[in-house]
DNA sequence: AATGTAATGTTATAATATAACAAATTTATC
DNA sequence: GATAAATTTGTTATATTATAACATTACATT
């Protein structure tokens, strides 16, 4: 079984994580530079903290460390790194959560589905054609024309069920 | 194409609602007393508001009527019988938009996945059975063990379409 | 350097939701 | 029916999530 369509899968506790970071930021300097967009200091950090690990990070976590660092003091400055973070497709929100992962695969904006693991809090990142399709199918069935999807998935994953 | 996935369609504007409603508060009456559990006038008027139409209900909305109406007062008199109601099936939450909409099939409990329409601000429920198995399949076969759905979708409906 | 634009700082407030405990109501038991 | 137990609602306070409005700073263009 392919599974291109897992763009950020579940990751052992011990694996190698600066690899994920510096990736992350490689991709956004890059995403940034050809969108003729900045990717300032601030931006740069929130999207660091937020990948601090891959589970979902609060707004006012993200505050209270940028607070610590002496960046920013106040609710708008995380909300507009957000903001931005959302609109270059660098970071996603998870609605049911209120709370913000980074992109798996940042060099193109997507649709995702998520998978959130209710134990150990880890969220896997999918873009699954099949899934896409028949849910395209079913809204054009109704007439309906889609411009946006939350399709968030509740449960355990493997390792969690495993103990 | 048979459509019985679609548990709740978009409705004309000039549909016989009251029949909605209607048909709604029956079926909550026989659903508690079949559960044991008891819909109380404050829990019945707060589905009755909640079924006033086929848009999505804010809280707060819901806690400003019943102020009007001299019942409750307070947010925990309305997040308790929304606690309620979303737990005996009789309505859901939308988290892409902080607001609740009647179940359109509340004698059983299931998942569902909505259309949202951003013009008009109606919703649609479905439960469509080719929705579910490509998403339980897609966490099977990456050994996530499901325990809850959210399926949104926004975009525009079939008549908001047509203008 | 002067000007315009974008980004950030700052203060205040809006919107959504829960905690904790008291009072009233309903149900169960004697 | 009186009493006790459990459930529901009232009440006050507070936590959490997010935005509005305007001032200041940094950056880019001329
Ligand atoms: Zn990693
Ligand atoms: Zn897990
Ligand atoms: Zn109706
Ligand atoms: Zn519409």
């Amino acid at each position: 079984m392919a599974n291109d369509s897992v763009l950020m899968p579940f990751k052992d506790r011990d694996h190698a994580h600066q690899s994920c970071l510096e990736k992350a930021l490689d991709q956004a300097v890059k995403n940034c530079e050809s969108s003729g967009v900045r990717l300032t200091p601030l931006r740069r950090r929130v999207l660091e903290l937020i990948w601090g690990s891959h589970m979902p990070v609060k707004a006012y976590d993200l505050l209270d460390q940028l607070r610590d660092e002496k960046i920013g003091s106040a609710p708008p400055t995380v909300y507009r790194s957000l903001d931005f973070l959302l609109e270059e497709g660098l970071i996603h929100k998870l609605q049911s959560l209120n709370a913000y992962v980074g992109c798996g695969e940042p060099l193109k904006h997507h649709t995702s589905q998520f998978l959130i693991c209710r134990d150990c809090g880890e969220v896997a990142e999918m873009d699954d054609p099949d899934i896409q399709q028949v849910l395209s199918r079913k809204a054009e069935s109704l007439g309906f024309q889609v411009l946006d999807k939350t399709i968030e998935i509740q449960g355990l994953c493997e390792k969690c069920i495993a103990g």
